[in-house]
DNA sequence: GTCTATAACTAGATAGAC
DNA sequence: GTCTATCTAGTTATAGAC
């Protein structure tokens, strides 16, 4: 296994539980068991090392959302917004497939990369994947026509805040799950409850 | 003014704004205008600052909301869920009259407490005002009896995660929706579009 | 209570030997 | 490509004069 990717696993571990800025380049180098000056020779900067790690996730992802929306976009008849929402769940669990852990893995770094570092991510993930949002919005508009342009879009961020920030505290959830009501739970169950909550909200009847 | 007053107020702005983390004590005793020192003097250390300034907030806020949703519950007739979280409207919003901001820093401050410092400020939320949850959860139970208490706990912490993080990106959402549909929001607005959502979200269909 | 000065430590980044 | 050693700048916290 290369330095490279070493530094990659570690740092997608301790970002994913510590945050950016609450992850040192000294725990990671640590944890991948390689010297401290790798991080700066392979990747040049930590602000890099964060954007290498999205990526590496992003590029597995964006392209089965893509395709996944887009059926979901052809079909004759308007999907219902459980479906629309549906069909990120098989994209999003491939992640496991692809890394063990990988889905609740990216979900939190997502959450992370929304509070931290002031937006820097947030600006990244859009202007680099925009196809993602644009088939999303079509998607919910087809299911949910009613919705204007300006409900569609404090709707979807709405949906992002649940989607991220539960994910982002998974693991505690899941702990207290499992001590509160003996409920054994995985990230697979998880997803399950919050696609009904956010089509839910997303289909909420208009207030004027 | 006192020394300890402007650094809970310059406290309280840079951590709503950058994180707990991302702030030092530096930058809060600049914006102050007081001595560096003046921090471990008056509160001993940046944990308990941090808890100080959260604790300002909810000192003024579980009472009221404690008392609102008492109404809710002492009702004769169950409450709608829309009814519920309105519940929260006016409790949130005197924060406004409180201090300048008030509503918008305290719910930015909330999320950065969930993401920031691994969950130490839910900790200490959860334990030190815990008669806020239970009045809550009983309130939503009269509105919704079918819900399970398992299903109760999940949802809450969807709705949670809606509104915290939504809360703490709302001056970004609120400019984007200025430059994009020329729409003038402010932060109660933002709490008019939430309310519906969350409420069919907490009133989903149970799947099993 | 408020200040200066500084201790004790950690951060990201890099120069240069190998 | 990998290492050690070190630089610079930042961090929280505190001792002690006023």
């Amino acid at each position: 296994m290369s330095t490279k990717n070493k530094i990659l696993d570690a740092a997608e571990h301790l970002f994913a539980d510590k945050g950016f800025n609450g992850t040192s380049l000294r725990e990671i180098t640590s944890l991948a068991d390689v010297n401290l000056a790798a991080v700066n020779y392979h990747f040049g900067s930590k602000k890099e090392l964060i954007k290498a790690v999205m990526s590496r996730y992003m590029n597995e992802l964006s392209p089965r959302l893509e395709a996944s929306l887009t059926v979901i976009c052809q079909q004759e008849t308007p999907p219902s917004l459980v479906e629309v929402f549906s069909a990120f769940v098989e994209p999003l669990l491939s992640l496991n497939v692809f890394k063990e852990n990988g889905t609740s893995n990216f979900l939190q770094l997502l959450g992370r990369g929304y509070t931290d570092s002031q937006g820097f991510l947030r600006w990244f993930l859009t202007t680099q994947y925009p196809g993602v949002i644009e088939k999303f919005v079509v998607a919910v508009q087809r299911a949910y026509p009613e919705l204007s342009a300006e409900d569609i879009f404090w709707r979807l961020h709405l949906t992002m805040g649940t989607v991220v920030f539960t994910m982002s505290s998974s693991d505690a959830l899941m702990d207290i799950a499992q001590s509160d009501f003996g409920q054994q739970i995985d990230i697979s169950d998880v997803i399950n409850k919050v696609i009904p909550f956010v089509a839910a909200g997303v289909g909420a009847p208009l207030v004027h």
